[in-house]
RNA sequence: GGGCCCGUAGCUCAGUAUGGAUAGAGUGUUGGACUUCUAAUCCAAUGGUCAAGGGAUCGAAGCCCUUCGGGCCCGCCA
């Protein structure tokens, strides 16, 4: 870690001369990169002595300098009061310079080791529908999550669950058999958009002038839950096929997956039995006796199980949390899931298959924080049962913009949340399919002479790497309010802004592919020196997006980066500068080489021309 | 009624974890830069009582309390 080096000798220094010439205890204190023209490293430490030695944080921090003692083997060259009372340190840029390209051209840079392993779930859609862009959210930050943990070192495994039971499932069977629907899709339509589109909103529209038919969705409910039914059959053949297509959109996105884990094996497992006695036995749920709730089993007034036998939502995600976490044994085998693009997947069968351990330290669950409530009831459940690894991440939920709304002809006064239910969404496959036009248009225009394989290729990555962009650059914390027209934007802080920048890189190291690696870089100018500085930081950026969880860290770190090579770019000369010209052909190679890492964290493939 | 999230430039957002130096980007508007490594770029100007009030602090956009505004959750639905 080439920052780290440079902080921790800049600490050391300071700790020293403190130690040295004012006092004997040990202080903690803050070591930080420099604001832009206050040097390169900032301490505060002045600040803090200032009330417990009655001096002005100057006077102070004129002291400290004053005791510092660099050495010349170190990387500061100098260390500064300000009159502030911020002490500021300069590095030896010569030799950083030198650090700098050598360690970020480096395979690797940037990785953490680590001996934690953990599991990531995410997506996670009914297999009903196909996703529309609010899942997007979900399955590209919980995709990102994981990239980000195996940068860190993580041992990752990626689950997908698949609720196949359940009354949405009821509401597709029903409307294939009763509503008479072509078990087709028509040509040209996926089968996950015609079930969740036709079937699905159309059957739930029969609803309000056919109450009968609610009858006939319980006891097609109860049939699927039994398994060996002519229904559970059917339920299934439907939802494998949607499942196959909603996989079909995950894996165009660059996402994939190591298991699909099906309710209809937990169910048929048994774990619930074994989950529902332990609850009771360790008293953590109680039988209601009287209230509105008699005859239930219930946890902080929240029914587990009705009056009539039944498990509720909560209930039901109750095994699969504790399976995750591993606190009940595995029932399951698996098998591979066929067809999934540069890695291997497995699904869950309860017949012949492998064993696989999870043995895992962290679970983190991606789901939306309108499920917090319940979120946190579950890791409070599993704490009690002894497992402190659950961890819910949440964000949340992406509405549609005003015009974008009234665009599909859905009425608003302002945002518009989507229902897949009543059909008040836009599908990933659409945004995809607009932003891949807008990408191929945009660059058949700048590359006439390109065939169309690679222009097929290049407009891919633009329009993957625009929606995953849109999705992870902003606070998990703050509502997406997706624009169809913002989204299809192609400058100022979007994914072609900085594949732009990555573009113009791999561009000059095509014309000069063989350079001087072992020059003396000449790289003094401010641009150079802001390039050099920011590449440096790419580990700490890392380090920091994994304890925060936050996809959003390394997106912003991308973008950074470009605005700083563009900068770099434009005032600096690279190919013919001379005496500058291998030093800068190194920077921009260390440039790429890190951009190209970095943006693969976010599932990110960077084109070389576009 | 209880809980969670958000409020920073006209608009979209960083910065809040760990309080410190002139609060940053993008977009918009206005004006500039392609004979020169891709102008999907860059430069300049413009634009802020950091929702409001109070508190603790030498020091607050950030911490504590209150209020206001916006979104979401609180079912023997899933």
């Amino acid at each position: 870690m080439v920052y780290n080096t440079l902080l921790q000798q800049v600490q050391d220094v300071i700790q020293h001369s403190i130690h040295n010439n004012i006092m004997q205890e040990q202080v903690e204190f803050v070591v930080e990169p420099a604001q832009r023209g206050y040097g390169d490293v900032s301490s505060n430490v002045a600040f803090l002595l200032s009330k417990r030695l009655r001096q002005s944080p100057a006077q102070i921090a004129s002291r400290i300098v004053d005791g510092c003692h660099t050495s010349s083997e170190g990387l500061i060259k100098s260390i500064q009061a300000h009159p502030s009372g911020y002490i500021n340190a300069y590095a030896d840029w010569d030799k950083l310079t030198q650090i700098i390209l050598t360690a970020s051209t480096q395979d690797g840079y940037g990785s953490m080791t680590s001996d934690q392993s953990c599991i990531v779930e995410h997506t996670s859609v009914n297999p009903n529908k196909a996703l529309h862009i609010g899942h997007a959210r979900n399955v590209i930050v919980g995709d990102v999550i994981s990239r980000i943990l195996k940068k860190a070192g993580y041992t990752v495994k990626v689950l997908n669950y698949i609720d196949d039971l359940g009354l949405q499932v009821a509401d597709i069977v029903l409307g294939f058999k009763h509503l008479k629907y072509d078990m087709e899709s028509p040509l040209g339509v996926k089968f996950d958009a015609y079930c969740g589109d036709t079937v699905y909103v159309n059957t739930n529209i029969q609803y309000e002038t056919h109450p009968e038919l609610l009858d006939i969705r319980n006891r097609i409910l109860y049939n699927i839950e039994q398994g060996d039914t002519d229904d559970a059959r059917m339920a299934e053949q439907i939802t494998r096929q949607v499942l196959a297509a909603q996989l079909e959109t995950c894996w165009n996105l660059g996402v994939s997956y190591d298991i699909l884990n099906f309710e209809s094996h937990i169910v048929l497992s048994g774990m619930w039995h074994e989950i529902f006695d332990r609850l009771k036995s360790m008293k953590i749920t109680k039988f209601e006796t009287k209230g509105e709730n008699t005859g239930c089993w219930v946890i902080n007034d929240k029914v587990l199980v009705r009056s009539n036998g039944t498990a509720t939502y909560m209930a039901k995600d109750i095994p699969y949390a504790a399976w995750k976490v591993g606190i009940i044994p595995d029932p399951f085998k698996y098998v591979e899931y066929e067809g999934q693009p540069g890695s291997t997947l497995y699904q869950t069968t309860l017949q012949d298959g492998a064993d696989m351990s999870f043995n895992v330290d962290m679970v983190i669950t991606v789901i939306d924080s309108r499920q917090s409530n319940l979120q946190n009831i579950i890791t409070n459940i599993l704490a009690d049962m002894g497992s402190k690894k659950y961890i819910h991440l949440g964000y949340e939920a992406v509405t549609l913009s005003r015009k974008t709304a009234t665009g599909m002809g859905i009425d608003t006064d302002g945002q518009a949340q989507m229902s897949g239910r009543r059909g008040i969404y836009v599908g990933v496959d659409a945004v995809y399919k607009a932003l891949y036009d807008n990408a191929h248009h945009e660059t058949s225009k700048r590359n006439p002479k390109l065939d169309s394989h690679a222009l097929h290729l290049i407009s891919h990555a633009l329009s993957v790497a625009t929606l995953r962009y849109e999705m992870i650059r902003q606070d998990l914390g703050r509502a997406i309010t997706f624009d169809m027209d913002t989204s299809t934007r192609l400058d100022g802080d979007t994914a072609p802004y900085i594949l732009y920048s990555y573009a113009r890189a791999c561009r000059i190291l095509e014309r000069v592919p063989n350079f001087d690696h072992n020059c003396t870089p000449n790289l003094n100018e401010q641009k150079e020196r802001e390039l050099l500085r920011l590449l440096s930081m790419y580990p700490l950026v890392i380090r920091d997006a994994t304890s925060n969880l936050s996809p959003k860290v390394v997106a912003r770190y991308c973008h950074d980066l470009a605005v700083a090579f563009n900068a770099f770019y434009e005032s600096c000369t690279i190919i013919g500068s001379g005496k500058y010209e291998s030093g800068r052909l190194y920077l921009t190679e260390a440039f790429s080489i890190v951009m190209y890492n970095a943006l693969s964290v976010l599932g990110i493939d960077a084109p070389h021309k576009m």
